[in-house]
DNA sequence: ATATTTTTTTAGACTCGTCTAAACTTTTAC
DNA sequence: GTAAAAGTTTAGACGAGTCTAAAAAAATAT
């Protein structure tokens, strides 16, 4: 049985190693936790003693199967928590995050299961990202063109199909680059161009554009 | 803001005082905490110094105005929450408590006055218990005669209505006496007699009897 | 290739909530 | 009305998680 903070640890890193693949230094978790490296180092012992990450003095950590699968129960609760808050109790997207935090934490398999037939077993949190499946299964690779996304959705950008360097060089302009998070506003049913917002900017798109942005879903 | 150990204190110190009118001795608290009686006082100090109690060596607590309005606010949310398991998720009546102890301390009003808003602004929960509305107020005497109840509903038997003692002596040996937990289980349509359970037993009576037991709901 | 800077770890301390053991106060019994 | 019992508080300690300051190791620069 996990704590509370250790399964914030445990998530903190799983997201920075990129699906666990990737060691994680010291004071990345400090940053990601907003806590400081001292204090890492000392949990860093606690999950390394426990075998839910791996550690060598000076080098960072990895994450384990046992970890990796704790982590990703805990972003699935995470995730079913949010389709719920803005599926059923109508909050805004940007308003649930930090709700979440708090109810991710809740211990009950049968709570999780009911919640997730209660939603629809859905695959997709309202901010597009994937919800690990009752087994820890997790679609990472799911994309889809920007084009596609439903208004007032968001999704982080992956990937640019074609990488022609005019486009490459306006999508840096705009700021649409890998990693970075959109918001669909609006489809203009006209031409087909998108209203996004970008680093709390808003700006309109083309449709041709739009499809060559890859999403992660 | 109060820490979650600090609610629960709260939360046991006013239901040990009927509704904030009694004072609460440190053994009670202890025992309602599961704790020793050291941690206790040590507590006591606590939420003493916070004034959410007033409190006198070796006499006892008392909730303030303050405290108790706390102590609702934790009760509202976990018989809120407990409305929500049982009404959309489908748990049974005797799932609910332990799930609800921890959804009881997630801090939001936003999300409990949404969640209200999503159950209907229930008044009562599953067992029955009056739901304190979002600035407090409880109805603390409501009651309605065992027969008025809905089946797979339960509530606690705080009065009868008839002292006919033939009456009183039967309640007694089915073992149906104020502060006993009765669910009904089934209503006879033919005659209006009821299958209740009380104390994990389940017996019939007859509709006379269930207008005569006045339950708070 | 050594000196400087950056990163990480250790050492020691603090808060929160808990405990045991001992001291103290109140109640009960005779 | 005093002695024993019961209940309560104090004193000191511990584990979890955090911190600051200092030491140690690794990376970087010249």
């Amino acid at each position: 049985m996990l704590s509370y903070t250790e399964e914030n640890y445990l998530k903190a890193i799983y997201h920075l190693s990129d699906d666990g693949t990737k060691e994680v230094l010291t004071n990345a978790i400090a940053d990601a936790m907003s806590t400081k490296a001292a204090s890492v180092t000392d949990m860093i012992k606690k999950l390394s003693a426990k075998k839910f990450i791996s550690y060598e003095k000076y080098y960072g950590v990895k994450i384990t199967k046992q970890g990796k699968a704790e982590a990703l129960m805990v972003i699935r609760k995470h995730r079913l928590w949010e389709t719920f808050l803005v599926e059923k109790l109508n909050f805004d997207w940007d308003e649930v995050h930090e709700i979440a935090e708090q109810l991710e934490h809740i211990q009950s398999p049968l709570l999780i299961q009911k919640l997730d037939e209660f939603l629809g077993f859905p695959t997709a949190d309202p901010h597009g990202e994937p919800i690990p499946d009752k087994h820890g299964k997790i679609n990472i690779k799911a994309q889809m063109p920007l084009f596609d996304l439903m208004p007032g959705y968001k999704g982080i950008i992956i990937a640019v199909k074609d990488s022609d360097s005019t486009l490459l060089k306006y999508l840096n302009k705009i700021g649409a680059i890998p990693g970075k998070k959109v918001k669909l506003i609006n489809k203009e049913e006209y031409d087909g161009s998108l209203e996004i917002e970008i680093d709390d900017q808003r700006i309109s798109i083309s449709k041709v554009v739009s499809e060559n942005i890859l999403m992660a879903v």
